[in-house]
DNA sequence: ATCATACTATGATTCAAATCACAGTAATAA
DNA sequence: TTATTACTGTGATTTGAATCATAGTATGAT
């Protein structure tokens, strides 16, 4: 199973940066332990508090995780897309997932067990070491996530949340760059922190001030990227 | 050098879990491969920006990992103390700090040269897998973090912090929890996103409701733990 | 093309934390 | 012990985001 081109192409070895130090060879050898499956946009794929049995790449799609509070409100703490993983927490410790993965649009998912993945890691000790510097990253974003929270101006972050966007999902077009939003304006107030209310209110004054053009509800384009700074 | 008794108790080594899983012997090549340096209360051990050239780990005192904003303000992503490591970063990425180090009391720390513990990492591979496992553990707790900013109330960021504290630095007393504050009321409102002003009133608030007690100003005494949840 | 549903915009009001201002207190060094 | 400095507490005021309320618009299914 798993050996016929299409197959090969459509799985996440090739786009995965973790797997990027392997040869030919080795990524074959990988791809007979992977299970893939896909999702429906707004299916859950993982439940805060479920116990994880896999490693979970993302082979194509997109997926929101978050956490939900008592009071009924939502953080969202990243956006995870092509060529991302989640559940390695559970490959060093037997923890339960602290947050909900839900699909934001059709996402296939491969998903490697937990003990697959320990040997694959005891017998190529690099992937190890691009897991760490993977990490590193994600570390990083949450530090400015909180530095931006805890520290700037509610402009100041939307501007950010732009920028990041734009460069996530955005593609240059002749006026500008054209943001194909992964989340609805609740969605942008949930990851940094605000109300759906105050996210419409400050996109509607950047409009104003012709720094940005919504299009539709979906697309964002940015005119002026210069004075999101 | 440094194989005197004296010194092998005082040095980093045996207080740290990424090295947990090694034995004497072990330990004791990872001795020679030290440097040792002793930073008064104040001082700044690493500045943003700066490359950094070993990994280092706290022996003894306490740290305050930062951020200074533009606007002049800061802040507080971490305080580490004996065992905790920073500057990991820079061994798996040739990256700048990407914040500040300042010592918040008289601390002594270890150094390892970049290259030396590369190979380390080779030679034990479990030292990695810990290094996750503690990569896994900061992530977790900067995910929390980023739920209080942006879902709780200024009243639960305020209990949390004090649980924090309470688990991190308190003793069991007869009366209650005993906090040995790490930080000032200023340090606290720069780590959880408030103004010193507001972190005053909250805390005159709680000592009013007989939840705590401040004794000057470097100790709290938590008299009603239940009521912080 | 129409309809149903989900999402978005925006005005009015409330509210709580930031800010401003200053007095009071604790900690540290001489 | 006293002096000096740094930190803390708290009142008055401002401010801006949350909330409440409702109308408007976009999107996707039929």
């Amino acid at each position: 199973m798993h050996h016929c081109e299409t197959c090969k192409n459509n799985v996440c070895t090739k786009r995965v940066p973790i797997f990027s130090l392997l040869n030919h060879d080795e990524l074959n050898k990988i791809i007979n332990l992977i299970n893939r499956k896909v999702y429906k946009r707004n299916e859950i794929i993982i439940l805060e508090g479920q116990y994880l049995k896999n490693l979970v790449i993302i082979n194509n799609g997109k997926v929101k995780a978050f956490k939900n509070t008592i009071d009924g409100k939502q953080q969202i703490l990243y956006i995870f897309s092509s060529g991302d993983f989640f559940g390695e927490k559970s490959l060093f410790m037997n923890e339960k997932a602290s947050y909900s993965i839900e699909a934001l649009e059709e996402t296939s998912i491969c998903m490697i067990g937990k003990k697959d993945f320990q040997n694959l890691l005891s017998q190529y000790p690099n992937i190890g070491l691009k897991i760490m510097e993977e990490l590193s990253k994600r570390i990083e974003r949450l530090e400015n996530a909180i530095e931006n929270m805890g520290t700037k101006s509610v402009d100041a972050r939307i501007y950010d949340v732009l920028l990041e966007f734009a460069k996530s999902y955005g593609t240059q077009e002749k006026e500008g760059i054209l943001i194909d939003l992964p989340l609805s304006r609740e969605g942008i107030a949930n990851y940094i922190g605000l109300t759906r209310e105050t996210v419409s209110r400050k996109l509607s004054n950047l409009q104003e001030e012709n720094i940005i053009k919504m299009i539709g509800n979906k697309k964002i384009l940015i005119k002026d990227k210069h004075k999101l700074f």
